[in-house]
DNA sequence: TATTGTTATACTCTATAACTATA
DNA sequence: TATAGTTATAGAGTATAACAATA
């Protein structure tokens, strides 16, 4: 069994299929919030904000630049969900949800919750070992 | 042990966690394919194009619009790294890597071989773990 | 000086709808 | 009639850079 120095591509199999299933979790989450009028990013958001958040700590949690929060938190203000509400550090602006944004999140959890996702695919069993193995890989660094 | 009919979101944890998950792996892949210039859905069908493929199946790939694959198709030929050749059909066209698309390919293979990956936090077995069970998650419905 | 958040800009990705050409 | 691909359009996310307010 020869090894191919030129080998077919993409290489590395599980970047590949980490690839594969971040996009199809990613599109079962986006049909999932659809249903509530929500994008994946704002729902992200929205789900979030359990407590109130700074703008730094959603990019953060994003992992996207901080100019971009300004334009997701811009569209939820909008649709009435959340609000800015200054800091004790008066640079800071703590994004909350209003009350029909707190129902909307309860909705959301829902339709998450009873939609379809990839993983339902997997035995019970199967789901708690993927589980365990996604939280190890995105356990903070030691 | 009580069910919590209210319960803190996001429910349904390993949603929450393949979210997570897709968005570290989308980012490591696109910060490795940045290193060629090349966005995450270029490199995708960069690294699609093993052999030539219909624009059609390409947008099945990507799970997206066909008319999307115009422009990503548009963006690749521009650079100089795909060309349309006319499928049989005449319908048809397959999008066929240049040779500088084939070297690039292989360019881009290495830089996701070589750069860091969620992944590697995990030891080689559970690695293997993971690879089977999104494998299995993944595989086509029966 | 450094940090938080915003604005301006430009680009990519996205779906929808209407269109051409083939089958 | 149906399919493959394109065009036009509009909206959302993205990074970069420059900026104001505050620490």
């Amino acid at each position: 069994m020869s090894i191919d120095l030129d080998p077919p591509f993409p290489p590395r199999d599980l970047a590949r299929l980490m690839i594969r299933a971040a996009d199809a979790a990613k599109h079962a989450f986006a049909d999932a919030v659809a249903t509530e009028g929500l994008t994946a990013q704002q729902a992200r958001v929205v789900f979030f904000l359990g407590e109130p958040r700074q703008m730094k700590d959603l990019a953060d949690h994003l992992h996207c630049d901080a100019s971009n929060v300004t334009g997701i938190a811009d569209r939820l203000t909008r649709a009435g969900w959340v609000t800015r509400v200054p800091g004790q550090d008066r640079r800071v602006k703590l994004l909350t949800l209003t009350e029909e944004g707190a129902a909307l999140r309860r909705r959301l959890g829902r339709a998450v919750m009873s939609g379809p996702f990839p993983t339902d695919r997997l035995a019970v069993d199967e789901q708690e070992q993927l589980g365990a193995l996604l939280q190890r890989m995105l356990e903070p660094a030691t």
